[in-house]
DNA sequence: CTCGGCTCCGAAACCGGTTTCGGCAATTGG
DNA sequence: CCAATTGCCGAAACCGGTTTCGGAGCCGAG
């Protein structure tokens, strides 16, 4: 390897290159069948077909994409179009993705091609764009909504895609996903354990599939606990730390106020803390939350926050293994996974120091 | 536009595609009289040019890249090989560098391929891959090292790249660069016309070549503010939240302590908010301080941190153009631009309240 | 009127692969 | 022992572009 790199003529790039008619005349066989032993056709003995093999070896062979997608129709490469903006949830989030998808693409040989959008119907015009020219064999849809544009598209079209999350149709979709229901009712189960009685739940932006899930997580959770069901103790939409700050001041306001909060996303959570300090109450001792994601900033609060924390980087990774294997035939109905979220109990959930009587009490006589 | 699409045989991709043979087809052309007016031959008249322009717009030809590059060895393809994990910087600058680099490059009919590298000589060996792969035509080079491997690399293979920063050794470089040394010089002035005496600096990391200015900005600041430079207030390895507690709290316990900072990395700058909390100091008034990227995070802490903020997106979008100048055969030396950072006075700089005499005895007393 | 040069375009080779098709030799069946 | 398969490979077409080369027309100069 690093011998056939230093045959190489350096300096120049073309030059240098082993094409497969050098290869062939090397080997004193034809490009055919040259091409045909590397990709597996069945009409190519074995003994020619490993001495093509180590010839290709040794002499540092490495076949064009380009060269060949232009027969094949098929770069190598991954799409991935990032939307910018609307949702902060993505931000610590992306440096991690990008690492599993690109280490699992380069063991294949693939690349990544990256493009953003600014909105869902931006992101399906880029789509677009890039199949028209062929700069991405399929795609990695990330953050799925419940009827997703870009789904449709794709669909249409027979473009390959996989999705990290996953949809109300799956109909020719293939996934991989976090169970972040199973972590919200963890997470119920875990505050119930701890004494805790009034339990209220953040959920995040309506739009996403996950926030359907989540709460769905919540309710089994209740269920499971045996607690009852309370409407005003079930919000949503909160997305940023002003969003959860926001909400949490709306639960401290009730007349029953919960004595423990389970958000569905790190960032809101995060609010949670800013309410309880203008409040003057203590973070896992009068109001316990537990929340879902694991981004750093949850690590460097006081307490740090306990939260669900998902691994981007392998999610990033599996799906581009997937991604792949759908490119290459598989039935995207067998190309559908699940994993779960790792809880870090931080401290940020005790048991309850106060009841939510107490707790009502207390904000009443701070407030005068 | 729209009906090219609508006539495109839908559902399949191939067979809808018109291609260079069918528009010259269609002109009474041939395909090399085509190739040649598209690309801007001079022994091609006027009028057929204007002629295939019309025909291959009416017609919605888009030719191939991956077909053009096997001939000419370009794929329009923007590289950009991030860099994992050791500096946390990137984090939320990641996203709309890409944006700012996606927009650009889409605009001139390019696209970006992505790959990620833990260290910096895998950063390096992705590279190679890429370029011998064919997967970028050039690179886009985020935060270079004062003597940087892939700068190396790069000149040695001839592969065309632009720095988002400057290098020690300018020689066939490229750049886009925010002058983060005017930044600096711009707070320890508008600090000294606050009446601070006492200006400590706390810098970056020591190998990325931004420290060097910085702190070369700092001392200009100083000078042109008629302060004496004092050792003791220069330091510096602060990249995240704990290393600036760190060195907040090594300038406190100075016999003469500053009454105000300047930070290089607003992350860092957000360690101080916490060193500061511990010994009851408050922002703003006991200390102040000015820092330099412009993190969101850094608006949400209390009071908000007065920051130089550098448009990230802007400049992705730049460095993208001046990177497809420079493969379009630009001399490097005239690819060279920088710009200003602007800063957002957010209230975390006032008057000193204390003088740094009165501000040591307190803390002296507070520890007592 | 002829000749050289210029303008402009077509034919064909080429880039580095893939895929179709046909044929030779060895094997199998009768 | 001969015919029909079968296994295995080479020749050539092909993919969608680019680039070289040559030549047909037209022009002005001699």
């Amino acid at each position: 390897m690093t011998k056939a790199i230093q045959d190489r003529g350096e300096g120049e790039a073309q030059p240098g290159r082993v094409t497969i008619t050098a290869l062939s005349a090397a080997l004193g066989l034809s490009k055919s069948t040259v091409s045909r032993a590397l990709n597996g056709y069945p009409d190519i003995s074995e003994r020619t077909r490993l001495r093509v093999r180590r010839g290709a070896e040794t002499m540092g062979y490495r076949p064009l994409s380009h060269a060949q997608a232009i027969r094949t129709g098929r770069v190598r490469a991954l799409g991935l179009v990032v939307q910018i903006g609307d949702h902060d949830a993505q931000r610590p989030f992306l440096a991690d993705f990008l690492a599993g998808i690109s280490v699992a693409a380069s063991a294949e040989g693939w690349t990544l091609t990256v493009a953003t959008a600014d909105s869902e119907a931006d992101a399906v015009r880029t789509m677009e764009q890039l199949v028209e020219d062929r700069k991405a064999d399929g795609f990695i849809l990330p953050r799925t909504l419940s009827h997703d544009a870009r789904v449709a598209l794709l669909r249409a079209r027979g473009v390959p895609f996989v999705m990290f999350g996953r949809t109300a149709d799956p109909e020719g979709c293939a996934w991989f996903d976090i169970l972040g229901e199973a972590a919200m009712r963890d997470a119920v189960l875990h505050l119930a354990g701890l004494g805790h009685r009034r339990i209220a739940f953040v959920n995040g932006g309506t739009a996403y599939n996950y926030s359907r899930l989540r709460l769905q997580g919540y309710r089994d959770g209740l269920d499971a606990a045996g607690l009852p069901e309370d409407p005003e103790l079930i919000r949503g939409g909160a997305l940023n730390t002003d969003d959860g700050a926001r909400e949490t001041r709306a639960l401290l306001a009730l007349p029953q106020p919960p004595t423990a909060v389970v958000f569905a996303v790190d960032h809101a959570a995060l609010g949670l803390y800013r309410a309880c300090a203008e409040r003057g109450l203590a973070v896992g001792r009068d109001v316990s939350v537990i929340s879902y994601d694991g981004v750093p900033d949850g690590a460097h609060v006081q307490p740090p926050l306990s939260s669900f924390t998902v691994d981007t980087r392998a999610a990033g990774h599996r799906l581009a293994e997937l991604l792949i294997d759908r490119i290459r035939g598989a039935a995207p109905e067998t190309l559908r996974e699940t994993a779960r979220a790792a809880f870090a109990d931080r401290g940020s959930a005790g048991p309850p120091r106060l009841s939510s009587e107490a707790l009502s009490k207390r904000l009443a006589t701070e407030t005068t």
